[in-house]
DNA sequence: TTTAACTTTGTAATAATTACAATTTTAATT
DNA sequence: AATTAAAATTGTAATTATTACAAAGTTAAA
């Protein structure tokens, strides 16, 4: 856990960052929920401690933010953009039951398909979509009884 | 090419599909324009040859297509959805530059990360951002006279 | 303590998509 | 061919995420 103002500053500073409130306060939801929030997620839940809080605020840290690399944007299932502070190379599996996003790490050393020779490649996303054991094992318990 | 009606309504009737003017349209557009469009660019393409179409008739047929299995619904970015007439495992490029989306083939034999045990994975998503061939040399050109 | 730069906010605009009712078309049945 | 029910298509309005932008507030340096 980074609680200390002191913690969260410094880690905003390496990243070219100036600490500022939301900034700090939106760092620390990041680094305590990676739960792969949307931008109104992190709104709801700063709304609390900071009343005069606004959607475009959010936004536009999580702008900064990813430009910065503090954090990746995702976007599955082509819905709602999902900002990820872990943005260390690592696939995603949505639940489409629970709609949770769980992370998985693949090996780094994937071949570049000889198709996409002369390219260059920034950035690799791998998506899964399915049901997680916990909404599987749900859905068999329900029908087990017939 | 498919060019006749006969092999365009047999094709929809093999996804259990009715045709109607407006699929077997869109379905020959999809055919003859493999290049991953969106909805809008289906619905400006065929608004010559069917000046009554409507988006809503657009968005509609594609979610039928997409159901029945027709298209894969793909979405780079996390902007607007594109359709994808190869439902067959395979991954996608999107240029940064030029934005168009190139295709490439992968192992279809991805081990199962073990974190991901106890999942039901339905679907596979393989998405690498960067610059394309033609605009990295176009990029170069511009700036190799200095 | 003034000033300039930066941050935050609020409102309005945009764009993709969906909801839904109304209309049109199609196909089956008399 | 006329009737009718089902299906397809359309148009309009609503919704939602996101962006644009100007106004207000804050911060930090001079």
């Amino acid at each position: 856990m980074y609680n200390t103002v002191n913690q969260l500053k410094e880690y905003l500073i390496n990243y070219n960052i100036k600490p500022s409130t939301i900034r700090l306060k939106i760092l620390e939801y990041l680094l305590n929920n990676p739960i792969h929030p949307t931008a109104d997620d992190i709104y709801k839940s700063l709304l609390d401690q900071i009343p005069t809080i606004s959607k475009t605020s959010v936004y536009n840290t999580m702008d900064l933010f990813a430009d910065k690399g503090v954090v990746k944007v995702i976007s599955l299932d082509g819905k709602v953009a999902r900002y990820d502070i872990n943005t260390c190379l690592h696939g995603h599996f949505k639940c489409r039951v629970c709609e949770r996003v769980f992370d998985f790490p693949f090996s780094s050393k994937i071949p570049t398909p000889k198709e996409l020779n002369g390219f260059v490649i920034n950035e690799i996303d791998i998506n899964f979509y399915g049901v997680c054991q916990n909404c599987k094992k749900i859905k068999e318990g329900r029908f087990s009884h017939r």
